[in-house]
DNA sequence: AAAAGTTATGTTATAATATAACTCGTCCAA
DNA sequence: TTGGACGAGTTATATTATAACATAACTTTT
């Protein structure tokens, strides 16, 4: 759990109050609830503007993308490592786990068919430990 | 590659239609592709239409749904095998793999965390050989 | 400092993807 | 013969994402 706030510079202008967004929240954000929370300071903030900064925060490592959600979550480890997302369907709560290894022998095995991989989603849904004990056979 | 035509029953009615498009195609289909495609003989038919049929062959194992293509691609194995799906950023090609044993690895490493998985997405992108070849360094 | 290149921002509009809500019909098991 | 499940039609709307264009800020080259 790297804290990517000590060790990198922090974003700035637009860029962070997105970033503060996705860091208060305890699940991953759509772009357009990241814009509803700002309209109380910022109200004609438009997609655009939250789109663009996501771009720049994602190329920078501080922000993932979860495909099978379309939501938005602060990265946790190094942008550049291959992770897995473990992911809470009953209560959306989103785990980031290094997988280097696992992917890295996906990847492997595509790269001697000829495939040149470059980016890895791996997104694994089903409910998390809080959830199961809570829930029972639901 | 086990042709489901041959082994499964077909589907019938408007899952036949959008079945076959996907057949048809040589790389995923969006929704609304899909119903493009089919307006020439049902001019009227809805989104609504599309999805639905969509679901049924994803329940019946015949589709898969590409999660970070919001694309849709006829399975070539069975339905519940973990698969991994290696997509082509050049030429939108996409290739499935079995993927069963690196893919019970993640997900059994999760499992000991107290997760229980249902559902993993694993698609990484990247370049197909023949992409690769054609163009370079590009 | 002026020019030119690059990056960021604002604004308006629209495209692309997906679901809601309601209706009707069919099938078939009780 | 009814009623429950499923499938399908239709209209409307919600959700997610990008296009297109203008302006401003920064920078690096001259």
């Amino acid at each position: 759990m790297i804290p990517p706030d000590d060790t990198f510079p922090l974003p700035t202008g637009n860029d962070r109050l997105i970033y503060d967004v996705l860091r208060a929240a305890s699940r991953p954000v759509s772009a357009y609830d990241i814009m509803d929370r700002l309209k109380p300071d910022r109200p004609r903030i438009a997609p655009t503007t939250i789109y663009r900064a996501l771009e720049h925060l994602i190329r920078a490592g501080r922000v993932r993308r979860i495909e099978s959600l379309n939501a938005y979550l602060p990265a946790n480890q190094a942008g550049d490592r291959a992770v897995v997302f473990a992911i809470c369907d009953d209560c959306g709560r989103v785990q980031e786990r290094d997988a280097g290894a696992e992917v890295g022998r996906i990847t492997k095995a595509l790269a001697k068919d000829g495939f040149r991989p470059t980016h890895p989603v791996v997104e694994v849904h089903g409910r998390c430990g809080d959830c199961d004990v809570a829930g029972g056979k639901a």
